[in-house]
RNA sequence: GGUCUGUUCAUCUAAGGGUUAGGAUUCAAGAUUUUCAUUCUUGCCAUAGGGGUUCGAAUCCCCUACAGACUACCA
């Protein structure tokens, strides 16, 4: 079966993940190349909720879910209704409702019987010590478990059992399971839309579950094939986590006799821990010291972890990184909006190697894109923060501001510190500083600026630049004898825009204030 | 242990048999900014190792090493 670029069907591909708690950012990226895949073709992105997993699943994961979705513009376009809930009830707009699979639960007992009916699959009575106890003989002689043609016939199934005894225990018991009859030796033939043809013998895979009788659930094998086919996905692009569970998926499509319409398949290399080891996992936290979670997560225990959007991460910087993350355009742009992205994605120049993610390029993002933001919407976000500091100051200041501070800044939660000096008096003074600017004469020079600021009327960056300067000249004052002073009485440190753009900001009376107390304390030692 | 996947600067990556192996981030130096940041310039730094195939290999093949994933009545 050639499954490769001929898939003329329209484009369906859905991001299904299990709500056992929230989403890192290897699974939002995920979501993000499905979604752009999806937009790139004009195709459909889905929603669906994986949740069959009745023992670890965590109450609040799937609104997180949802939520870090929408926080980074990945829409899904069915599965979720209008004020965001998972679609429970099919309409034109969702037709393959319900999309979580625990309401989906009657729906898969009989796509399980069909396999067994059709002799790719059998039921297994077997109780959880039984099968405990085989596997700890088998380490105990130093070799592996495996539920397969091995030792299928030695454990208490329905294979070679009459009808009559399997039904009646299949009425009477209820924690009997479904397994899949997985070929004693097949080799079977995969294609990846990244990964290209990769081949695989049947012998040394198990027999696994596909539906329990104890909760009436499907394990995700059944489940994902099942349901991909009902709600006509044509890719599948998940996590390479999920490669070795291929083969088992090429030969469930075939045993329902679907091979012909089955997916094409694309497996995504995983996101690694930036400290060399492994794949990034949920519990890494924020150990590292950068966030992997999109949102700010409280678990059920109480444990915190940060979000990029709490961490003033813009979603749009977030987003521009993930999708650089394993994916590149060929060119050497790497700034792109979500609507660029959609347009240039393709899944032929997606990395197959696993990448690491780099703090520092996710704060360089986020840099690009405070610098590239209006002053105005910046102001209206720095706004708020200095109302918890308890700043009144005008809109026009504030804007003004942003204007002069946001190159040097990398989050807006740096503004504060960037520029209090605006709104506050400066608390502190450089030490180091003070010693390399302030000398001898440094306090009667500011006295005289402070006496020729009082003078300059309107009080603009233009005025004043021009009065110090005339000032200078007229007394051969260099430059370097006021200036950097000037600005330590000012802002408290030697740093900041330019000092005449500062002084017309905090106004003639600040001025006037800051500069009597560093003369001052200056006198006193 | 077994199966599968992967391996280009510290990090993300480009180069789909022919380039001094390119870009970005980080780091370092210089210029600009009488400050700081930005910006600009420059620098440092890579084809895991070994065999083939070929006139020619980062690219194709084999072996080794290393890394990762999977190996549940989890997804």
């Amino acid at each position: 079966m050639n499954n490769t670029e001929n898939n003329t069907r329209k484009v369906r591909v859905r991001f299904a993940p299990s709500p056992t708690g929230p989403l890192h950012i290897g699974g939002v990226r995920t979501a993000l190349f499905n979604y752009l895949f999806a937009r790139r073709h004009g195709g459909d992105f889905i929603l669906r909720i994986e949740d069959t997993d009745a023992g670890r699943f965590v109450p609040d994961a799937e609104r997180y879910i949802i939520e870090a979705l929408k926080w980074c513009g990945i829409v899904p376009n069915e599965g979720l209704t209008a004020d965001g809930m998972v679609a429970e009830i099919a309409d034109a707009q969702h037709p393959y409702a319900p999309y979580r699979q625990s309401q989906r639960k009657p729906l898969y007992r009989q796509y399980a019987e069909e396999l067994v009916r059709k002799g790719h699959a059998y039921y297994a009575f077997d109780t959880a010590e039984t099968i405990d106890r085989y596997r700890k003989e088998a380490e105990a002689e130093g070799r592996s478990f495996t539920y397969n043609h091995t030792i299928r016939r030695q454990m208490d199934t329905s294979l070679g059992m009459p009808i009559d005894a399997v039904q009646r225990r299949l009425l009477m018991e209820t924690h009997w399971v479904v397994r899949f009859k997985m070929p004693e030796d097949r080799e079977v033939h995969m294609h990846d839309l990244i990964r290209g043809d990769i081949m695989v013998n049947t012998a040394t895979l198990d027999d696994k579950v596909l539906w329990k009788r104890a909760d009436e659930l499907p394990t995700y094998h059944l489940a994902n094939i099942v349901d991909d086919r009902l709600m006509a996905i044509s890719h599948v692009i998940r996590g390479e986590e999920w490669l070795p569970s291929l083969q088992l998926h090429y030969l469930l499509y075939e045993a329902f006799g679907w091979s012909e319409s089955q997916p094409d398949f694309a497996h995504l290399s995983l996101l690694l821990k930036p400290d060399g080891k492994g794949k990034l996992s949920k519990r890494d936290g924020d150990k590292h010291g950068f966030p992997v979670f999109p949102l700010r997560w409280v678990s059920p225990a109480g444990d915190i972890s940060r979000g990029y959007r709490e961490d003033g991460y813009f979603p749009e910087a977030f987003v521009n990184l993930l999708a650089l993350l394993g994916w590149n355009p060929g060119t050497e742009q790497e700034i792109f909006s979500l609507d660029e992205l959609a347009a240039l994605f393709s899944l032929e120049r997606v990395v197959k190697s696993g990448a690491r993610f780099s703090p520092d390029k996710a704060r360089w993002f986020n840099q690009q894109y405070l610098k590239s933001k209006s002053d105005v919407e910046l102001a209206e976000r720095y706004r708020s923060i200095l109302q918890e500091k308890g700043v009144e100051a005008g809109m026009e200041k504030i804007i003004a501001v942003c204007g002069l501070i946001k190159e040097r800044a990398t989050f807006i939660a740096d503004f504060w510190e960037l520029s209090s000096y605006f709104f506050v008096p400066p608390a502190t003074f450089d030490a180091k500083s003070i010693q390399k600017y302030w000398r001898p004469e440094t306090s009667d020079l500011l006295r005289q600026v402070a006496a020729l600021l009082a003078g300059v009327e309107p009080f603009t960056k233009e005025r004043i630049e021009q009065a110090v300067h005339a000032w200078m000249a007229e007394r051969n004052i260099p430059p370097g004898a006021v200036m950097n002073a000037l600005r330590l009485c000012l802002v408290g440190a030697a740093k900041g825009p330019g000092i005449f753009d500062i002084i017309a900001l905090i106004g003639k009376a600040a001025c006037e204030e800051r500069i009597k107390v560093l003369t001052k304390h200056a006198c006193e030692g």
